[in-house]
DNA sequence: TATCAACACGAAAACGTTGTCGCTGCAATG
DNA sequence: CATTGCAGCGACAACGTTTTCGTGTTGATA
């Protein structure tokens, strides 16, 4: 086992002051090229790196990014890791992500598990419960240490900083406007509590859909799922919950919140017998397996994950490697949405 | 904008040396009561956090794992990765994810990006390039530099290192066997070219299931699909190459190396006009969403992946924080696998 | 009153790195 | 020959922490 050499066993070995070796690697003019050579070859030889700690410690940079997110086993916030890794390492820097698993608690111990030196500046979907606690002092406190927070998806308004989402009233607007040029005559929405910031969104999209083509809000038509936590864990709750609905509703076009909605209400609609989209046209929220290996392949509209993940990614690094320091001036990004067109939709 | 105080800072406001603010600190009996009420009550004022870096820089332990996988937006490995964090958390570690996305190339890159100092120890899957080409240097050259490594799923026989590991062959006859209980009389695999060890194995266990219960082996009946790189981006090419050969056989019962490829399968069956399971039961490897939300509801095998996640993670920790340093006393923990029987088998 | 332990604290080194500054010796200049 | 200039290198501080080893003061004991 070779252990990792450090200047100063380079230093020692050649018979020069630890500084010798250091400006040698660095190609620094004050080096002979004599010396240099000798240097070089020998870190090549015995594979020198730099230890990154060290570094971290003088230059009071890490060159990582802290991402936490409520949940890991989920093909949105993957999607989006992916775009932010992919941004980042271009960058040099590292990820290391931690998972609140939709719990305040463990929301907070993760950011102060990092915010002690460990990372630059944190990327966060906040946690369901934090939501609903409505108690954000471990973010701003954060913030005020001046390690800056990105949020994306799941923002709080109260928090100032920089935001990456996708503008959830028009979007999910467009999609119901597609039900209606469907001809759909009574949609429903499958929805959140308000408290979850996109569903609340989407909720309001929905209804400016209706007003603006002349539909009557009906509050019944409505659903507001109660999941607080990792929606895995209550498949049948969730299942019991559109099952009622659609029971009580005949309703022919339906706009799920998410992907696991969708495909849930697609699965309570078919034992029920209706024939999708002749019965009952569907439109999720996110693009992910579920919905592109579906049958019938669901109509969804994509977040564009990636994209999101790469824009938030940007965003951190530039406010990291900004001079200016120019704080409140922060950006709120919005990533573009699409309709992908599936099975789900007569058209 | 507060930052961070420092021991020094405390040191110097409260008119005592550095030393005797850390003491104070750690509750030494060196420090009078009166000095750490002081000292104490002033951090917790300020909300002093010892910087990490700094403390990694001592102790020369990071206590960050580096897990590298092929791909994040993936149920199976983001199950892993929960289980991984789950258990390093519990224990105090950090979780830093570094993609390969199935190239050689970036894994290497990742490796390097963190074998600096910024980790204690990998975790890693190694990708489908690195497999094909053969060429563990980096894999070997991060242990010999005293860096340990646990793999999980693609493991690499020649390299020495703590594994975990489903007991493949085993597993994959246990499916097979099922498959010929269920009355199958052409039982096909659809499988992954043989440098991926999985698949290899996989295959393995489906020939002895059929040569135990005297079934003749039929090569044109072993499809192995040659997908180098992320299965997402050629799925028309997968499909292609299932349909192909499911029209070629007429197989009734297939076992699939995994998910998409059991998906896939479904798809082009029914396309054919195929019913499942009355004229095609399919056993799929993996149990992830797809397969529980599937159309019908796919049976498969779960791998536990948190479970392996969990082992992989105690393997690591438990080397990392061994005094004894007792090398080549690697262990390879078989993970349990189980069946779940859903609708697309008869039984 | 002299000796000594106990107590409470400070100085300094160490982890690995970079950058500033200063020092030495040699060549070129007047 | 004396001065200057510069090339080439080393010493040292600093980042924030822990820990070892002093060191000075106090109070008690002989």
């Amino acid at each position: 086992m070779k252990q990792k050499p450090t200047l100063k066993v380079i230093a020692k070995e050649l018979d020069v002051s630890v500084s010798t070796v250091s400006k040698a690697l660095r190609d620094s003019k004050e080096i002979s090229d004599e010396t240099k050579q000798k240097v070089k070859a020998f870190a090549k030889l015995y594979n020198y790196r730099p230890n990154n700690i060290a570094l971290s410690l003088k230059n009071k940079k890490t060159k990582t990014l802290g991402v936490i997110i409520p949940e890991i086993v989920h093909h949105f916030f993957t999607t989006v890791i992916s775009g932010i890794e992919n941004f980042a390492n271009d960058k040099g820097y590292n990820v290391i992500v931690g998972l609140s698993n939709e719990s305040f608690k463990k929301e907070v111990i993760n950011l102060e598990m990092l915010a002690n030196g460990s990372i630059d500046g944190f990327i966060i979907s906040v946690a369901k419960e934090t939501l609903s606690f409505k108690d954000y002092h471990h973010l701003s406190e954060t913030i005020d240490q001046g390690i800056p927070i990105v949020m994306f998806d799941r923002v709080i308004d109260e928090i100032e900083c920089d935001k990456v989402i996708v503008d959830d009233i028009e979007t999910s607007k467009k999609a119901v406007q597609k039900l209606i040029e469907n001809k759909c005559q009574k949609i429903g929405i499958i929805s959140t509590k308000d408290y979850v910031s996109v569903g609340r969104l989407r909720t309001e999209g929905y209804k400016n859909a209706l007003t603006e083509n002349n539909f009557t809000v009906d509050e019944n038509l409505i659903l507001k799922i109660d999941d607080k936590f990792n929606s895995d864990d209550n498949l049948e709750f969730l299942e019991v919950q559109i099952s009622e609905y659609i029971n009580n509703n005949d309703i022919d076009g339906v706009f799920a919140v998410n992907e696991l909605y969708a495909i849930t209400a697609m699965k309570v609609a078919r034992q029920k017998g209706l024939r999708i989209p002749e019965d009952l046209q569907i439109i999720g929220f996110t693009d992910g397996v579920l919905s592109k290996h579906a049958f019938p392949p669901l109509t969804t509209i994509s977040q564009h994950g990636f994209e999101m993940g790469e824009e938030a990614a940007k965003l951190l690094i530039d406010r990291l490697e900004s001079v200016s320091d120019d704080e409140e001036n922060y950006i709120t990004s919005i990533v573009k949405t699409e309709i992908i067109s599936r099975e789900t939709t007569k058209f």
